[in-house]
DNA sequence: TCAATTTGTAACGATTTGTAACACCGCCGT
DNA sequence: ACGGCGGTGTTACAAATCGTTACAAATTGA
């Protein structure tokens, strides 16, 4: 079970979120302000910080600063919509990732996933294996088979083929795609996506047209399409 | 059977979803408003509630309060593309997702069954195979073969193909046909549809006279003319 | 039959995508 | 520090896709 400690003020918020997240086995505990938010950070020993921007008291950039101190966790900063970050200055400070309030339920879960997956290797607790007619993808090991034969491929385009391919049959904007796998304000061209899934498809052998994977969807984005095998 | 109820104003759209829903064996009931639709919550013992944000009378978030006094049913809201807001407030009331208006009905059929799945686990009665006397469409894959033989459409040529065959031996304006594709409000002029016929048609041999799968209906639209393989 | 309307489709151009080649940056060992 | 190297983003151009224009063919009704 993964476990994530929330500093926000507001609590109808919280309570909502925490129902939410649970749903996808997420435990969420929360703090009111920054002096209990550090408590419980040692008492709960979350497995990930979401922190919101604007809080009474100590701000979350100060928060996090005294937690970067100590702890090595994944921290997820919430920002107010308009608020301006600069991602140069939220690298010095610590922070992981940013998403702007109000934020997309659904999108936290899967930021939260991806961030614990990158840090800590670790696969959400559910399946291990992701099994498809001729590819699979050890979410363990990290590693992708394609008809038995080991594919090497970097951690980018790893992330990249694994996002499309737990959304399998889902159409997915290079918007989407970026923002799950380099955050909010990334300033990249989405342009750079092409670029990954060109290069992922040479390296999974996907040549065929059309594409036994990852397929083109014009004028919309990606989808895999990949037939899972279990 | 899957059992959905769809609470919308819109009867033109719920009638075009309903039969389009169908096809993946979702049974879709509808109400015109609030009222209406508790009652036949309570009637019909859906398995999933969609519920439009925009309604006369009560609105979609009064609604989906009140459902959750006394229902965990899982919840879908339609919101306005883009309206951020919305998504929030959703998730306060404790809609389980939402989807922005306009959407692919493919897309909806796709969520429905991911939120099934997650809450009881039930197996996807989707068919992931159109099959036709000479043509098979395969919806997981996205791919179409004629005779044993694959052909290569580009994607919007697959998105109206697969629109036509999914409602096989229904006649469709170019209106209809447009607005499923690109979104009710997409400025295109209708004739663009004869091109993409035409196109269709030429790749996947349907020269005979009638055609063999898309027929015209002069002064109306298309009609998928396939025989059903099952 | 003819005129009006609707449909078929070839050809063109704007947009979107594919990808090779290059640039930049951080990492590693020397 | 230095230089090589792998990973990633960018530039630049080629190719594919799709909407439009334009005109021919088909259909309808008089």
């Amino acid at each position: 079970m993964t476990r994530v400690l929330l500093i926000d003020d507001d609590e109808r918020h919280s309570e909502l979120l925490k129902s939410y997240l649970k749903k996808f086995g997420i435990e969420l505990d929360w703090a009111l302000e920054g002096e209990t938010g550090l408590r419980l950070l040692g008492e709960r020993e979350p497995d990930l910080l979401l922190l919101d921007v604007m809080l009474p008291g100590m701000d979350g950039f100060e928060i996090c600063r005294e937690v970067r101190k100590t702890s090595e966790i994944p921290i997820i900063m919430l920002t107010a919509r308009g608020d301006v970050i600069d991602r140069v200055s939220g690298l010095e400070l610590g922070a992981d990732d940013y998403i702007g309030k109000p934020f997309e339920p659904r999108e936290l879960v899967a930021r939260i996933q991806t961030i614990l997956r990158r840090v800590d290797g670790r696969s959400d607790g559910e399946d291990k294996l992701l099994s498809f007619e001729r590819m699979t993808i050890d979410t363990e090991a990290r590693v992708v088979h394609v008809d038995s034969a080991l594919v090497e491929l970097t951690s980018m385009e790893y992330e990249l083929l694994l996002f499309l391919a737990t959304n399998a049959g889902k159409k997915l904007s290079r918007d989407e795609i970026l923002s799950q796998l380099r955050g909010v304000d990334a300033m990249i061209l989405t342009r750079s996506v092409d670029i990954m899934v060109s290069r992922i498809r040479h390296k999974i052998g996907d040549t065929t047209k059309p594409p036994q994977f990852i397929q083109t969807v014009w004028g919309r984005g990606y989808v895999f399409v990949g037939r899972p095998d279990t």
